[in-house]
DNA sequence: AAAAAAACATGCTTTATAACATATTTTTTA
DNA sequence: TAAAAAATATGTTATAAAGCATGTTTTTTT
């Protein structure tokens, strides 16, 4: 595969005039003004869901509407954050780069989850990249018009403080998890973790995510190698059934207690 | 050592009548009402020090003030935040105790930074246990009494915010700094951490806390045994200097360059 | 101050996991 | 559709770090 080029999400080259069943948006991406935007997503975002119509107006206003095709960046570590972004729709992974050339895996994203928010919030330049792992859209709301609303709405600042405690205690308890127990049981958390966020695609058992063997050792601390021994090891314990990249969880009760106890 | 016993911090058994030097508080550790504190260390906290004298007499109303000797829990893993907590005055470490037994060293708390803040947020239990490393006084303030003020308080929410980011972003970098190093380049993270928190002993050059081995090891997350070996490895490429649990940084450019290239 | 208990130091052994190698399959590109 | 490039699978080897053992020093308790 070719590796992607770096991509600057204030251009337009990504833009789709129409087709993003989303929301009605003009010629440079943004919402076409007045339009009420019922359907948007969002108003589906949990931190948003509560908003005004003013402060709703004033999100879509400058709101932009940007496409990314499987393995784009949507921003790249040390790039400064553009403005508040939201996926609207497809799968994304939150990524750091280490000094090997290796990649861990932060995160997985799904749609109506905020990308780089706290990168935002910190007022630096981003500290991981999101690459996208299936054909996505993200919309970008301009950080001025995002800090506008937060200075006047404690409601929606109070929820933000939550988000980001919540964040924060998980963290810290992935990390205890990651340095601290085995392989098979750091690859049964990989698999729970995918279950939880994305779930199994409809009408199959199987995980509703295209994640190759290396994606799954970025996400678990192992070589691409060890993941690919690991979860074939899980197959002849009848745990996941897999082919290709469909993997279907057979037994989600033992890969708990072997995330528990290795 | 005897193991600590389990310790409320709701009761009153470790608050002293006199002798605290920080602020006027009657015999049930409370705040002397009407008295102003102007000394008090609430006032230094960097989230609270543009507050108004209502907000912090809100804070202040309440108050309590809780002694702990080294060795001691200030609050357990699993058990109910009982409070916002406010390190007065000594050195604690937050660890999380993981199946094995041993433990891992989340952060170090010096005066002025909050204990156990994102549990509190949160909502939710404990996620780690504060211990403490010297002699050491905490305030706590009732979550209620918090809560109030920052309800009214967008200024503050906003720095909570920034706050939060800010740490998530840090648990971030420090998961794959201890997941992607070595372990020289971690001891050196530690020690780095550990200059930075606390600095030197004044009189002296030697980092001004009392860790034992065990505890860089739990900060860098490795066993004793190789904290050990690792530190005297560095003790005989004259990067440091130690006496007992007297550590001196010589090189400090030099363990920076570990910390990046191992 | 003596005794007991931790903590520290260091060498040896084991183990988990990375690194490497090579064959096969799948995916992408031309 | 063929050729090229990735990705997957699996066996072998190397290595970082844990575990264990034993002696010494420091700290704590009596």
């Amino acid at each position: 595969m070719r590796s992607p080029e770096p991509h600057n999400i204030l251009s337009n080259q990504s833009i789709k005039k129409s087709n993003l069943d989303l929301c009605p948006i003009n010629s440079e991406g943004h919402l076409v003004s007045g339009s009420s935007c019922s359907t948007c997503l969002i108003k589906k975002l949990s931190l948003f869901k509560d908003l005004n119509e003013k402060d709703l107006s004033v999100l879509n206003e400058q709101r932009s509407v940007i496409q990314y095709k499987s393995g784009e960046p949507i921003y790249k570590q040390g790039a400064r954050p553009a403005g508040l972004l939201c996926l609207s729709k497809g799968k994304v992974k939150i990524i750091k780069d280490n000094i090997n050339g290796s990649e861990q895996i932060m995160s997985l994203k799904k749609p109506g989850e905020f990308l780089g928010f706290s990168d935002l919030l910190n007022e630096d330049v981003h500290t991981s990249s999101a690459i996208v792992l299936e054909d996505t859209v993200v919309c970008c709301i301009p950080e001025h018009d995002f800090l506008n609303v937060v200075k006047n709405n404690l409601s929606l600042a109070s929820k933000i403080i939550k988000y980001l405690a919540f964040e924060l205690v998980n963290a810290n308890q992935r990390m205890a998890n990651i340095t601290q127990k085995h392989m098979r049981a750091r690859l049964a958390d990989a698999l729970l973790y995918v279950n939880e966020t994305y779930g199994v695609s409809p009408g199959s058992q199987s995980l509703s995510v295209n994640l190759k063997r290396s994606d799954l050792g970025a996400l678990s601390n192992m070589s691409t190698a060890n993941a690919i021994r690991t979860l074939s090891e899980f197959v002849k314990s009848e745990l996941v059934e897999v082919d290709g990249r469909q993997i279907e969880i057979l037994n989600l009760p033992e890969l708990r207690k072997i995330s528990l106890i290795g």
